[in-house]
DNA sequence: TATGAATGAGCCTTCATTCAT
DNA sequence: TATGAATGAAGGCTCATTCAT
């Protein structure tokens, strides 16, 4: 067929598409190449750009994730899974505090590499408040395993009595912004992050 | 990004155009507008919608910054320029804690109104650190009189021995940030802020 | 500002764009372009080649009718307008059979020669009863002058009692979409032209 | 639109390929399909989707019908076929008239029922006529078989003598437009209809 | 100086078609 | 033979920027 050349093509209201199955399990090698390049250039970057490095055609991304958004929420979505993952296995590490000192640091370290993301993330609109109306599931699944971790360190009086789950995460997000804004010095940074941290026992 | 070569004045400011005076004050209405309009809606508006905020033509827009890099940083150096005023008036209150203090929440007040902005500025690598090498006299100002401030607080031993005006400035930045993903309920953004201001305190 | 780097640029809903004012008194080039393009290529052909045509850039159509279904409506706006005011014109003929059968001679002229349009414009929804809906003070134009032109034939006596405007304008459609299927030979479409005619009128 | 070189078996039927039987006899459900999808959501309708509804995968489809124009001559020449065969078992019916009107009836019927796609398809240039000439053997079976019927007719006087098949298949045509034009109400078609037949009669 | 129409590169998305399995 | 992932050209649309008036 010539460039379609003369039959108008109105997009069909309530016509399905194939389901993405790869993305699903998120497999799909662009899932990691959108992690990188939007980590690196924000989400704004284009989406062939994201091909390019998976090493696919753009056709093939957009057959896997049928959005941009969705291309994004997915990479989100990757994040916050590992976040609760580490979280998770944390809980039952002996020590409360060091767990929850452990999982902050993580935290920290995992969004602030990738700040420039996590900043545009917000900017869209897409910050953890969103995602987690969006996507109910890994969003509660990220607070409940801080709330345990805190809850813990609490108990053991290590935590200000004060603060509840999505306070700490608020915190978290907020020291990750904190470090990018300090530049790359990792010595400056430590410092930062040890005085942030500190401030959230009881005094 | 590339050099940037003008920042509170249009690029072509000293060439033999005649340089337009209100924009040189910061006056020019496309200015006051771009920064209503930035806060709202985020620097992805278009130049088009500040020139209709602002009552002009989307031409006059581009002759006074002739760039939309232009527009943002000035409307970014604005905001630190406020924030600087602010923070020499308060060196002279009485009391060097409450002045302090007052500064900090002014701080996280201004730019968590203007979240959206702040964010993808950052994001779009034209974040405080990166202003501030490129012009020195606004990000310097600015360092100076938050490093005032802090200098009187430690001396009443207020405030961390540890903390050096760039961590207080990244904090604050970070806290401004940790409001945003707290979501709009006032109750809670208080308190956070005071979690995290006294964290500042000597323990 | 290069390409777009680095911020993510949501569409921000809520945003006014700028009226066009040419197209809105059909006065703009492209609109022209457009007839004659979707009237040869149909409504399908890419708003480029309208473009192409009319000796613009693709941003100057868009800017004008900012979306391509704008400018189909406008475009089917036009001849409608053309044939309301045909109608209009042949009101005060003196005879009043001629004039109803001069005003469908010509409407399938019209038509017949941009026909590959108006079959589309049927399968895109856009056929006349959807046009009334949607540009009521068109739609109602042309149905009026149709019911004056039938009224004063059927006072004479000349067009079946039976017919409303509705039905008319529904034959003259049908008698175009004929013609076509007839192909080119003049003699044979005048004949067929004469024999729907006359159909019309009362036995 | 380039020469048409399969109209009713896929373009390698006769190759070293093997012949896929069932798509020969029309009786591939990927046409099934294709005929429901294209009636219901007109040409522009994906292959994609006509895979889905057959329960076949993309391949498949296309597998037997090398490319989209393949697919829908071969719907077209389907319905052709229906209409030819409705016709000539009329052929020997009793009454004359009746049965000329009641093919008429039919035909319009049949294509107003899938109207989008008959109008879509004149639109991509593959009307009856281009078909015709594409696929002389059905063509000329329906040119001929709507004669017998018509020659009929007239030697009883029913229709009018100067109508060619040619002139009633384009008026059949227009018709079924014409039907779409109208609207739903079924009262107003049926009268549209019967003084379009009206139409055809001896004056 | 101000205006705003014009420009055109770039982005997201769709879909006919191919081909390795 | 059937499958369906991959391809890539094309199309609609946006917006920073230029320039004639």
């Amino acid at each position: 067929m010539e460039p379609r050349p003369t039959i108008l093509r109105p997009r069909w209201a309530g016509t399905s598409r194939p389901v993405p199955r790869a993305a699903d399990r998120g497999q799909f090698p662009a899932l990691a190449a959108a992690d990188a390049v939007f980590a690196e250039l924000g989400p704004a970057a284009s989406t062939e750009e994201v091909a390019r490095r998976a090493g696919v055609s753009i056709g093939t991304v957009f057959r896997h994730f049928p959005t941009k958004d969705t291309l994004i929420e997915a990479v989100v979505m990757g994040r916050l899974t590992t976040l609760a993952a580490e979280a998770e296995q944390l809980r039952d590490a002996t020590d409360a505090e060091s767990a929850f000192v452990a999982f902050a640091r993580r935290w920290i370290e995992l969004s602030a590499s990738k700040h420039r993301f996590a900043v545009a993330l917000a900017h869209s609109g897409a910050d953890v408040g969103t995602i987690r109306s969006a996507n109910p599931v890994v969003g509660r699944r990220v607070h409940d395993a801080v709330a345990a971790l805190l809850a813990r360190a609490r108990r053991a009086d290590r935590i200000r009595q004060d603060l509840t789950a999505a306070d700490v995460i608020a915190i978290l997000a907020g020291a990750s912004h904190a470090q990018e804004h300090l530049g790359p010095d990792p010595q400056q940074r430590a410092h930062l992050l040890s005085v942030m941290i500190d401030g959230l026992r009881p005094r």
